[in-house]
DNA sequence: AGCACGCCGACT
DNA sequence: GTCGGCGTGCTC
């Protein structure tokens, strides 16, 4: 008897073991794919991790459908890595796998319902639901369970397609498709009769009077001459400046001959630099600090100003790691994953970077997956956000995580709630591979971690080529409004200050913490905020679409003409955001070219890019945005920022707020004055003097630091504690309040520490569930293993309780 | 996640 | 009385 132990893409904590025969036990390997039926009709994509002999005691293993790999997909390590994830963060071992396979490897089965054949059908006998079915199967060979659904408008519809069985007319069938395609590029030739020379001379007399075509025929003369390589129908049409329905009639004529080549999507055909890179000395000397910390370490955080130059340094380490023939993955938040950098690697790497991100598409991702399993010279570097840590590495030499604070690097939801640089620490230790941390503004528990000597630390204070930290100036705005020097929401000085530097033909950017045109509509009547119906949130006003548009579900209505509390038709807008400061702008400065950069402006594959690279052209002098302006652009010609709100991310009741306002401001300021020239920072706020805006004035990240470490242990936060925060979602009120408030006492009583909670959260109900927290802290000394099996075990005992099953729970284990 | 089973309210 | 809704439990 032979078996194998598989875990499902499915929320499911087990594995499950499945019967195979002799000789697929010596052919399947650890890391394999394996069609597998599972529960009445469902064919899942089975990943196997251990292959044995032990017969399952109390049930019969059921037989795989089919194999369907040649050779592992999956490393073991990485497999280790999977479990290590599942039971850090709390999550079952079949999240992790769904996440971290690109879905096209995931195959799923489709119930596919046709007609069967020759049969003569009584239609007076059918109902008018099975009548439905039965005469859209006249139309259509086969339909999908959703089809049926909207014929019928109805979900239930498995009790007419059981009785349409039963009839004798329906057959069920389950369709697993292939989803991958590699891409096919459509070339052309010379049909052979013509190859010889008196062929050539009968093909121009046949197209004498064929001009377009005739110019085609020339123009692949002269393709095929310069290029010595096949051409593609494309190349040729952009060449002749001609149409591809001329090419179409030569191949018809046979002049042409058409045929299809795979070619890799993901290709880089750039030139590369010749010259070697050459470091400035502050970098020479952080890359052999580095280089001398990893003797000892294995991680290194490099904390360099903003513009130190710290992606010449990875390129430097890429470098180095390369000759040791290993591969290396470089980390980035998504939103700093820019074609800019990525062809800036190129540069010096070529076709030995591969890239790996959330817009890339599933056939894009998969021919990245494959290349990084043969460990292929074309993903020799890897470079991609958090997703890309569950790339199929074998033989990892390095990992950068760049941008190390951002908080993006942790996933929320769904499970697994990961934090990828965490991760890739653990994936480094089992490859045993280094790990250099790079920020500006590192996160307070990394920086905590190499203070206490954990990591290896290396700091670069002053800016690449000499350049000056940019000066900040703070504007109160307490007593710009009281003075009435306010135009809108710029005050005097910042006005000011982008005159002058309009004036000079520099550019400006300014940055405005939220999206929208303004938060919310107020009725000036009764005070009534439209608020949505499913959510426990106001609704959020959107100028562009003229609507208002829930955040939480994505509802959205008209904007309301008139109240609906009052009637009354006097509506204000409360609160500003990017799209309000653009029409300032534009009233306040007419004769600049204004552009918005936010998550309305940013849709679609390019639209980031399509913004950057426009403004990075100069086509526009101003650029208002939200914080995704600070995520490691680099603007040559920016020698103003002004930062239109310091205050509003200040006040958010969050542990990390004061951290995360530094890391965001400073971040922003940092955009100022790359070239010769100091650039210059306004900042307006209700507040200079508080502690954290002062410290980014005054470029005090050690200050901050010192702050936020003294208050994290007072009020018991990482990097002292460790955080656990549990959420409870049920539509039934009262049920989540009994049952949050049993399962905090069953928690508080058992572990020997804090427990806060149940609390109801700022927002209290999303899509009609209401919410629930319970927050737990682990003492630095305390096992976080041994806690969390206790916290697991409550939460089945919890599960066990009929009345509480209800209520969802999740577990965000290092919650940010 | 899907899918079946079973309980209970709304209509023929 | 039956249809169809949803809550509950199981899947190797």
């Amino acid at each position: 008897m032979h078996f194998v132990e598989v875990i499902l893409p499915l929320s499911l904590a087990k594995t499950f073991t499945y019967r195979i025969s002799e000789a697929e036990y010596h052919y399947i390997k650890i890391g394999m794919r394996l069609a597998v039926p599972f529960g009445k009709s469902k064919i899942y994509t089975a990943l196997v991790i251990e292959i044995h002999q032990n017969k399952p005691a109390l049930y019969e293993a059921k037989e795989i459908e089919q194999i369907l790999d040649e050779r592992p997909i999956v490393t073991e390590i990485q497999i280790a890595h999977w479990q290590w994830i599942a039971s850090y963060y709390m999550c079952a071992i079949g999240d992790v796998y769904r996440c971290a396979i690109p879905s096209a490897l995931l195959l799923e089965s489709e119930t596919v319902i046709s007609q069967k054949t020759d049969l003569i059908v009584d239609t007076s006998q059918l109902s008018d639901d099975e009548f439905l079915v039965y005469e859209a199967l006249q139309q259509q060979s086969s339909l999908k369970v959703q089809d049926i659904m909207s014929i019928l408008n109805k979900k239930n519809i498995f009790p007419v397609i059981q009785k349409l069985i039963d009839k004798n007319i329906l057959v069920l069938q389950e369709e697993i498709q292939e989803t991958y395609k590699p891409k096919l590029v459509r070339y052309v030739r010379l049909h052979p009769k013509y190859e010889s020379n008196e062929g050539l001379s009968e093909l121009l007399e046949t197209l004498k009077s064929a001009n377009k075509q005739k110019e085609i025929v020339l123009n692949y003369f002269q393709l095929s001459a310069v290029e010595k390589k096949p051409i593609t129908v494309k190349k040729l049409v952009e060449a002749a400046n001609s149409s591809s329905a001329i090419v179409k009639a030569l191949i018809e004529k046979e002049i042409f001959e058409d045929y299809l080549l795979q070619e890799d999507r993901v290709n880089f055909t750039g030139k590369m630099r010749e010259d070697q890179l050459q470091l400035s000395s502050a970098q020479q000397k952080a890359f052999d600090e580095i280089k001398e910390s990893f003797n000892q370490k294995e991680v290194c955080l490099l904390h360099g100003v903003t513009s130190s130059g710290k992606t010449e340094i990875y390129i430097k380490l890429i470098e180095e790691y390369l000759k040791t023939g290993k591969q290396i993955l470089y980390l980035l938040p998504e939103i700093a994953l820019t074609t800019q950098l990525v062809g800036r690697l190129r540069t010096y790497f070529g076709n030995k970077v591969a890239v790996f991100h959330s817009k890339y598409n599933n056939n894009e991702r998969i021919e990245v997956w494959n290349q990084v399993l043969i460990n292929s010279d074309k993903s020799q570097v890897v470079i991609g956000a958090r997703s890309s840590l569950f790339l199929p590495f074998y033989n990892l030499g390095f990992i950068i995580v760049d941008e190390e604070h951002e908080q993006t690097f942790k996933q929320v939801d769904p499970a697994p709630r990961y934090h990828a640089r965490d991760a890739a620490i653990v994936l480094a230790h089992s490859h045993k591979a280094k790990v250099l941390l790079g920020s500006a503004t590192p996160s307070i528990e990394t920086y905590f971690n190499a203070q206490s000597d954990k990591f290896g630390l290396v700091e670069i204070s002053e800016r690449y080529g000499n350049v000056q930290m940019p000066k900040i100036e703070l504007v109160d705005l307490k007593d710009k409004y009281f003075r009435k020097k306010m135009t809108g929401h710029f005050s005097d000085v910042l006005i000011e200050e982008i005159n002058l530097a309009l004036s000079l033909g520099e550019q400006v950017i300014l940055f405005q913490n939220r999206r929208g045109y303004s938060p919310v509509i107020e009725c000036l009547t009764c005070g009534h905020v439209p608020q949505c119906q499913q959510c426990d949130v106001s609704l959020t006003y959107h100028k562009h679409k003229n609507q208002l548009r829930c955040h939480y579900c994505g509802f959205t209505m008209a904007k309301p003409s008139h109240c609906h509390s009052c009637s009354s038709v006097d509506l204000t807008t409360k609160g500003f955001g990017t799209e309000q400061i653009e029409q300032e702008l534009v009233s306040i400065f007419p004769n600049s070219k204004i552009g918005r950069m936010d998550q309305d402006t940013t849709r679609g594959k390019f639209g980031f890019e399509k913004i950057i690279d426009s403004f990075k052209n100069r086509e526009m002098d101003i650029l208002v945005g939200t914080q995704m302006l600070a995520k490691g652009l680099d603007f040559d010609n920016v020698s103003l920022v002004g930062i239109m709100n310091a205050d509003n991310m200040l006040y958010h009741p969050d542990f990390r707020a004061f951290e995360r306002s530094f890391q965001m401001l400073t971040q922003v300021s940092g955009r100022a004055g790359r070239s010769e020239k100091q650039g210059k920072v306004v900042i307006q706020t209700y507040n200079p003097n508080h502690n954290t805006i002062q410290q980014v004035t005054n470029n005090d990240y050690l200050g901050m630091y010192k702050e936020q470490l003294y208050d994290r242990q007072i009020y018991k936060y990482p990097p002292y504690f460790r955080i656990i925060k549990l959420t409870m979602k049920q539509r039934d009120f009262n049920k989540l309040k009994e049952g949050s408030m049993w399962l905090y006492q069953v928690i508080s009583q058992n572990l020997n520490m804090p427990v806060l909670g149940p609390e109801e959260p700022a927002i209290s109900r999303i899509r009609n569930e209401y919410i629930r927290t319970i927050i737990i802290k682990i003492p630095q000394n305390t096992s976080i293993v041994n806690t969390k099996k206790t916290i697991q075990k409550m939460l089945n005992s919890f599960e066990a309780v009929a009345q509480y099953r209800a209520i969802k729970v999740t577990s965000n284990v290092d919650f940010y």
